[in-house]
DNA sequence: AAATATAGTTAGTTTATACTAACTAATATA
DNA sequence: TATATTAGTTAGTATAAACTAACTATATTT
């Protein structure tokens, strides 16, 4: 049990140090980790409002309006107005926000390829296996 | 390989997620992801001095110490000035400073859990096996 | 001993990140 | 239809997070 515990912790600090190493390559580092959390969030969402957004990130409209005022000046983020609801805005991503997006499948892609390269065949289906099961729910 | 990226960016939301949970369980909500940083590299870095800390998270001098003051004032660091070089004082984690290290243990232990509460113990000695190899240098 | 370099600090500035209060315009409810 | 609510905005404020330039005190080099 403490090894397991010991190999997620390496695994933590794995995943931390990919994710920032791909920030680097996607020049994405003049990004805060909070407008990194704000694009991240908006993707998960799929086109939010600013309401949606806001309680999502559990922070109020005026603060995640502000915020999103400058993406679009950024060109990170772009509105579309909606039609069944005249007050409201949907929020998508343009080219430039969904590099955050491809930073991570870079990333995940990386560790995975790490991954693969240490294993053979029959040992990485097994782990695949394994894994599965316990990213199942319950 | 398709699917071992598709596990890998599971676990990396899995892990990003239960960080999130136990920062709250922890009561850290009001330290912000850049506070966060300063204090896991304070940690990682063992007692760094203002200079060794500024080159780490490559930012400046007057950025760190402002920042470090704010801890201070806040009983999350203490300085010791140095015996060698009297110009010098190495940074340490208060109690409430090292409450992260003890949130992150806990997060770990939490999907360390998760994961043995899926398998059976052969299942999960060769979870540990494989995570060991992949997790190896070189 | 004098000149140079280094650790840390101070002051001043900019931008990011958050809030509350009060508002407009559109939608939903009584 | 008058009243409530909701989506978004505006204005004003406070703190966090970063910078450059210039300084003090100590250590190192010439």
């Amino acid at each position: 049990m403490k090894s397991l515990v010991t190999i997620v912790s390496k695994l933590s600090n794995l995943f931390g140090q990919s994710e920032e190493a791909a920030k680097e390559q996607f020049h994405l580092i003049s990004l805060t980790h909070t407008q990194m959390h704000y694009l991240e969030t908006i993707n998960l969402l799929h086109n939010p409002n600013i309401t949606e957004l806001a309680r999502s990130l559990k922070l109020t409209k005026p603060t995640v309006k502000v915020a999103v005022d400058k993406f679009i000046e950024k060109d990170f983020l772009y509105k579309i107005q909606s039609d069944e609801d005249r007050r409201s805005a949907h929020l998508h991503l343009t080219e430039k926000g969904k590099l955050i997006n491809q930073m991570h499948d870079y990333y995940h892609k990386r560790i995975a390829e790490s991954f693969s390269r240490k294993l053979n065949r029959e040992e990485l289906e097994t782990l695949v296996g394994l894994l599965n099961k316990v990213l199942s729910e319950k």
